[in-house]
DNA sequence: CCCCGTCGTAGGTAAAAGACCTACAGGTTC
DNA sequence: GAACCTGTAGGTCTTTTACCTACGACGGGG
C-alpha cells in the first residue's frame, strides 16, 4: 500500500486528488496539508510514501518544501504538481529534488501514471524537460546545441538582457551603439539557440529570464 | 433537487467539485464540461439550473461563455470559479452577468455556501467586492483614474492575457476569431490607458502582469 | 601553418507588425 | 438626444521580423 500525503492550498482540489487517488487499487491518501506547517507535521505523523505538492501555496513557497523534504526526508518522493507551465517551474522543481512534475490541467490518467512511474523509481517528466535537463547537465551527447540561456554569447545575453528589460531593437542598436541589422542578427541567433519562433515569445523569455535572474 | 454543471478546464478539480456538490443534500452534479463547446452541448441536453464557470479556460475566454448564458439561457444562474484574484475579475464576471463569483481557493464551505446563496436568489460575492460595485453605481470619484490593468475592458484586457502568454498578434487574432487589425486596435487603446510607448514594453508589461497575477 | 568553427558585425529582401487615424453600430450616461 | 465607451475593422506609412549570405578576427587541431 503506497501512503500519499496531497499538500495544496486548494480544498477543492485536495478533494478531486484524494478522490482520484484512492479509487485506484494500491494507493492511499493518508493525509492533507494545505500549508507547509501541517505537511511538516502530516509527514512525521504518518510517514507517507509519496507527497504530492503544490509549489504555489498561497504564501509559503512550495518550492522551499520540495528541498526540505529532500534533505531531511530522504524516503519520502516528490511529485510536484502545478498550476503554472512547465516551461518555467519544471526545471527548478526537480532540481529542489522532486521526482517529477505535473501540472493541474493535465488529465486524471496522466497523474495517476505521474505516481505510479515515480513509486517505480522512475523520474517522471515531460519529454520537453527532460531534454531540457539533459542538456543541462551535458549528458546529451552532441545531439543538438544546448537550449539554455547560458551559452548564449557575452554579446547575444547582453541583447537578451536588453530585451527583457523592455526595449525595442532599436533602442537596444542605439545603446550599443550597432546598426539595427546586427542586435537583428543577435535576436535571430538567440530565438535558433533557445528553440523559440517568434518575436513575441522571445520578449516573454527575456522578461521572465530578466525577472527571475534579478529575483 | 438542484442540477448543476461544472465547467472547468481541469480534471482533477472537476472531480473535486463534482465530490463535494454531490455530498450535499439536494445538489446533483448533472454535467462536467472542459471547454466551451461541450459546456454547450450540456445546457441543452441537462438544462441544469446553475453552472458553475472557470473564467479561465485554457484557449475559450470563460468570460464569453458567461454572458452567453445570461443572454441566452436566462434559466441557468452562474456561479464564475476563479484561480485569479477576485479584485480584477469579480466586477468584470457580474457585469458579464454571472450571479456570483468564488475563487478556487476558498474553503470548501463557502462554495458550498455559495450556491446555495444563489440559488436560494441572491448574488454571492465577497464584502469587498460588493462595496466596489456599489461605489461604481453610487459615487463616482473620476480622480480614481489609475494607470492600472483594472481599467482595460474586457477585450483589452483578454488581449493583454494573451500578449503575456507571448502569442503574436497574428495567433492572438486567430484564437479570438477576430481581424489582425482589431487586435492592433486594443493594443493600441491598451498602450494609450497603461501609457505605454513602444511594442516591446507593451510585452513586457503584458508577461509581468501574467506572471504576478496567476502567481 | 592551414583549415575550420565560433564571434561580432552587417547587408538584402519580402513579409509581418506597429503606429496613428478614421469609422461606425450598439449600449450607457448625463 | 448629445456625448461616451466598446467592439470591430479599414488605410497608410514606417519599423521590425524572418531568413539568408558575407566576411574579418581569433583560436585550436592537425
Amino acid at each position: 500500500m503506497t501512503k500519499i500525503l496531497i499538500v495544496d492550498d486548494h480544498p477543492i482540489l485536495r478533494m478531486g486528488m484524494r478522490e482520484l487517488l484512492n479509487q485506484e487499487e494500491g494507493f492511499e491518501v493518508c493525509a492533507v496539508a494545505e500549508n507547509i506547517s501541517s505537511a511538516r507535521k502530516a509527514i512525521v505523523d504518518h510517514s507517507p510514501d509519496l507527497a504530492i505538492i503544490d509549489i504555489s501555496l498561497g504564501g509559503d513557497n512550495g518550492l522551499d518544501l520540495v528541498k526540505e523534504m529532500s534533505e531531511k526526508h530522504r524516503g519520502v518522493a516528490v511529485l510536484v504538481l502545478s498550476m503554472h507551465d512547465e516551461s518555467v517551474w519544471a526545471e527548478r522543481a526537480i532540481r529542489a529534488g522532486a521526482r517529477g512534475y505535473i501540472m493541474k490541467k493535465e488529465a486524471a490518467e496522466s497523474i495517476v501514471m505521474a505516481v505510479k512511474n515515480i513509486m517505480a523509481g522512475k523520474v517522471h517528466v515531460s519529454e520537453a524537460i527532460m531534454a531540457q535537463l539533459l542538456d543541462k547537465f551535458h549528458l546529451k551527447p552532441d545531439h543538438q546545441k544546448v537550449s539554455s540561456e547560458e551559452n548564449l554569447t557575452d554579446r547575444e545575453l547582453e541583447v537578451f538582457r536588453l530585451i527583457g528589460a523592455g526595449l525595442s531593437t532599436r533602442q537596444i542598436a542605439e545603446r550599443m551603439n550597432l546598426g539595427v541589422k546586427t542586435i537583428g542578427t543577435y535576436r535571430d541567433r538567440i530565438k535558433q539557440k533557445l528553440h523559440i519562433k517568434s518575436a513575441a515569445e522571445l520578449t516573454r523569455r527575456a522578461v521572465l529570464w530578466t525577472e527571475r535572474d534579478s529575483a
